[in-house]
DNA sequence: TCACAAACAATAGTATTACTATCTTTTTGA
DNA sequence: TCAAAAAGATAGTAATACTATTGTTTGTGA
């Protein structure tokens, strides 16, 4: 099977990981060290004793662990958009295309055999409990500005250009998006740990938040978008 | 005028900072300190400098940082719940009861002088930027157990009621209400940091994002629940 | 195949953070 | 007024988030 590599904006690195087995392995064993630590107790000096490598090496790589943090969430959104391109090829009436769209951001992730670096499994959880972290900083305009959101903000004016194709007349497209995408993360996490904010938990069966979630965020677009 | 007092869960301090003149000037410069500084960047250290204290007297009423943030945020949501009953009173239809819900969640936050400690405005900035770091960490089950995100709880639940008045067959009251109460923040931080994830901005003038807001989480209940 | 630059490792060091501990002084309220 | 509670002063620690320097591999292209 061929192998893929996502081209990242090179303001998020020092030097690219996806170039040398170093790179890699920090990108690998970052993705398994901050969804077992969560990110705040997560450390350059963790991850270099795990990689059996130096603070000094991972900092040639990273100006600093944030900047690491902002990558892993921007593979992320580079990924989920080259899936929904990869799903709505040759598709052509815009409400197939949003559905195909939702489905994909709502849907269970599992391991791409296209990227056999990448625990996407692991990588979804940190997007969940920690993404919000990447923008949510007093540098958020300046990291703005060197583009580090770009991929966020690609997938946001794609979604948003289904719904424009389907209703021109629709006030929200990007706000509705960017909501819909956030609170994609923001209910599975309420469901996991917060149920009294949410209504899928009552089924008690995990598996089962994933269809609930496709069902809610379908529910609120097309009721907004057709109204 | 009267000065009330928003009673706190006792778990999200040590000793009650609304009883002492040192305790309620923690408060009230930790919100301007964290406003100016941010989540991250703000200490006990400085904090203690700045009102002429010590790390050793804050620490007497807060475990640590986390816990002030989490106090400051159950403050907001429990004055948010307040001002709700208190627009609600006598109201009886729940439509209309829901719409007032609404109108003062997106509603531009002044002084209320009902709380004079407290600066209504910067708080609200720091519930727009820090307030997800209330719960997404690592130990978001047992602070949950000890009842410190009672106040989000208490007030999606009473919101989601109105919903089950006006539509009992809704699936989604709780999912609908905690998104809402997220995207509010969120699509006023887009506006002013990242644009091109909301819709807002194109007007360009900040005090318009409040309607704009306002009209935006309407849209998003009253569709969903009348479909 | 050698040379040499790039990459990496090893080590050391610094300022700051997030606390804990202890002791003294001040405030207070019964 | 006097004891207890609160606050202040001071010290100390382990960990964090870096920077700097030097020495050692290693890969590649002439």
């Amino acid at each position: 099977m061929a192998t893929l590599r996502l081209i990242m904006n090179h303001n998020l690195f020092l030097r690219d990981p996806q170039e040398t087995n170093l790179g890699r392995k920090i990108i690998e064993d970052t993705i398994a060290l901050i969804d077992e630590l969560g990110f705040e107790k997560f450390t350059f000096k963790k991850l270099a004793e795990r990689i059996n490598s130096t603070e000094a090496s991972i900092y040639r790589y990273f100006e600093n662990k944030h900047k690491l943090l902002v990558y892993l969430i921007a593979w992320y959104w580079n990924w989920l958009e080259y899936k929904i391109d990869f799903g709505t090829q040759n598709v052509q009436e815009p409400q197939k295309k949003l559905e195909i769209a939702l489905g994909i951001i709502a849907e269970k992730k599992v391991k791409d055999p296209f990227f056999p670096q990448i625990d996407e499994e692991a990588l979804y959880r940190i997007v969940i409990a920690e993404s919000d972290k990447t923008y949510l900083t007093k540098q958020v305009d300046e990291d703005n500005k060197e583009g580090l959101f770009r991929g966020f903000k690609s997938l946001c004016k794609k979604i948003a250009s289904f719904i424009k194709e389907i209703n021109p007349e629709f006030k929200y497209p990007h706000s509705l998006i960017s909501t819909v995408l956030e609170a994609g993360h923001q209910q599975l996490f309420f469901a996991k740990h917060l149920p009294a904010l949410s209504d899928f938990s009552t089924s008690r069966n995990p598996a089962q938040w994933h269809d609930d979630n496709e069902d809610f965020l379908k529910e609120l677009v097309f009721n907004m978008i057709s109204a």
